[in-house]
DNA sequence: CGACACGACTAGAACGTTCTAGAGTCGGAT
DNA sequence: ATCCGACTCTAGAACGTTCTAGTCGTGTCG
């Protein structure tokens, strides 16, 4: 049934009465065939069904225009994220080769077998791996790491501004009329840190020192919960969450304890998990600017294979706020200042893109004056 | 920085001060070498950091031990399938390369790149493109069809009983005690209709002809949100609906209407999406096995290759249903029938595989788990 | 009329592997 | 002593492409 070999140049050529070479021209649509050969080449490809040996060609010609990316099936938004690479990829030329890190395959084998595809760069999603490794991993080709910081002058990285992710979440609260505002943060998490300094730092800025306060969290529905429990003696009048899992964990043990969300505490999560459009859900939360992120990354993957010399290795995106129905004005004042907007999905749209340049020291300061109207 | 000339077969053997073809020996583990060499080689490879050329590798040995996946981003389950898939694949020595359907491209685009690739086998896992073009592929290469019922003796397809999926929801209501059960189907969507029949049948194998109500519906959440409101009329006392986002959308208007679900009305999803796990949605869903799946679609794509000759082209897995939290015994005969299980998550474990004709080719059924949500 | 440039085409060498066929070497059986 | 088989290793040809360095006409300009 299959067991014909397949059709290759040298097929076509003879078929066509002409060189493998010529063939080759017409099909790379290079300069040196005259437009009727070409047609007739074209012709006698399509009549054979001829589909050219993406391994051939790239074993010969050396530089392969193709980005190594990997990403884990666990990953709240590695869909969108691919989608966007797909599409900057395409836009210049390049192609996509993916390896997926799944709970019995970890990084380190998805990353070899991109390496023995020879491809041209890496991008990284969310990489869990030392930083030590990307390093040695960034001395043989040029890689980029995607939502994550890592201090090391070799890598490239894309990333979002997660502080100021959490200054817009504030911001948002404080706006609606909110002071006691708590955070429950991720834990041992990547970016946790950064997201409740962002939060901390955020407070202050209103002059809510006073109401500060971390609940001990974590990445999953449970961290969330328990955090919910923790907060129930006391509650505050709303939350920001480290991530969107964690909060409709959170959102579910208040209103079991009989609290309204977002009558008697307001929540906002972090990431725009697909689950947190649901009407059921219906969660306020920080989106990071997945397509931007995406054209970037290709970008940068395909500077540093044309071998520019890049000042910044650090891009840092900001991120948006997407509003959704689990925030209103606190109940106490309620009435007394801005009202919530009433149009579901509004989204604060973000500033110009800025990158850090220079040395590492953490990342730029954030402009206070942007608040919200 | 990294712009140094990659390493080969060829720098390994002058450095190890042996031929070409001996290195080559050595790498790939077969016979011909002795200890000492091997290990001399082995040494050198290491210390050059050697990695070898998949390309020229497959280029050069004709038969790529690879198989091409192709998969929509969107998918509810797709990243349980590719872990299933990679799992199944390196059990038996095959290679993955993955190629990805998004919003913006194309499945024909997803294989062609493939095909590029020169991999030994298709899977595709739920393919929209019509029957006639799955046909003139699989005339090129074997091609495994998932989640998709294609009358077509060319392809393989590895798919869910969906009808049987439908039987179990219906049993489950009916044993708790329900009667009036209404089904929510997919409108135009690929097992819609499978699923519509498997409601039906059961409705009548339980002599409950007369409560048959199909409402139409659709994929998302929007759909399930109208169905529900057709419904509010003349409500069930259960309802089984396509699938779970769709469910998620009937559950919403359902108690924002001042329904309690699960106490006037029991809700069964389909696929055991990750967000139906979620505590805040808890959702009695039927979930497809998709361990089993991937497993036999592999090895469906694998035997084809070695040019076996398979007498059944379609083998359909039982699916389990998984109950949770929006399905009880209805108000009115509470306490007078079984109750329903307490612990959150038990599911029914599926029986044997079968195949739609010829004999079921034994095959151990191992669940790898799922992934976290 | 010769030189020269130019366009259309081709031969053959890469690319980094694997595979086939064979060349040495050594020990033991005839 | 000779032959044989087993073992270790090597030379060189594939694989399907791209790329370099041409060749061959043909028209154009001096």
């Amino acid at each position: 049934m299959s067991g014909e070999r397949r059709v290759t140049l040298a097929d076509v050529a003879a078929a066509a009465g002409v060189s493998v070479a010529l063939v080759s021209i017409v099909m790379r649509d290079a300069p040196g065939a005259s437009a009727a050969t070409r047609e007739r080449v074209l012709e006698v490809a399509r009549r054979l069904d001829y589909q050219p040996d993406s391994r051939a060609r790239l074993l010969r010609s050396g530089q392969s225009r193709l980005l190594g990316v990997v990403f884990g099936v666990m990953h709240p938004f590695h869909d969108d994220l691919l989608t966007g690479l797909y599409d900057a990829a395409e836009k210049i030329g390049y192609e996509l080769t993916l390896s997926a890190v799944t709970p019995r395959r970890d990084e380190r084998t998805a990353i070899a077998s991109l390496l023995q595809d020879r491809c041209a760069a890496l991008v990284l999603l969310g990489p869990q791996i030392p930083t030590a490794e990307l390093a040695t991993l960034a001395g043989r080709l040029p890689v980029v790491a995607m939502m994550r910081a890592v201090r090391q002058r070799q890598v490239d990285v894309v990333r979002t501004d997660d502080g100021r992710g959490l200054h817009l979440a504030v911001d948002h609260l404080v706006a609606l009329g909110h002071r006691n505002i708590a955070h429950v943060d991720g834990g041992r998490w990547l970016s946790s840190a950064e997201r409740r300094q962002g939060y901390r730092d955020a407070m202050r800025r209103h002059g809510l020192q006073a109401y500060e306060r971390v609940v001990n969290g974590g990445f999953g529905e449970e961290d969330g919960a328990r955090a919910a429990r923790e907060l129930l003696d006391e509650p505050p009048t709303a939350v920001t969450v480290f991530n969107d899992l964690s909060a409709t964990g959170l959102l579910d043990v208040l209103r079991r304890h009989g609290l309204s969300v977002p009558g008697d505490i307001s929540v906002v999560g972090y990431d725009d998990s697909s689950f947190s459009r649901l009407a059921h859900i219906d969660l306020t939360t920080v989106a990071q600017d997945i397509g931007t992120m995406a054209t970037l990354a290709v970008a940068r993957a395909v500077e540093r294979i044309d071998g520019a010399q890049i000042a910044h290795r650090e891009v840092v995106i900001p991120p948006r706020l997407v509003v959704r129905g689990t925030t209103v004005p606190p109940s106490d004042t309620k009435g007394t200042t801005v009202p919530p907007p009433d149009t579901k999905g509004t989204t604060v749209p973000p500033p110009d893109i800025k990158g850090t340049t220079g040395p590492p020291s953490g990342h730029t300061g954030d402009d206070p004056g942007r608040g919200r109207p």
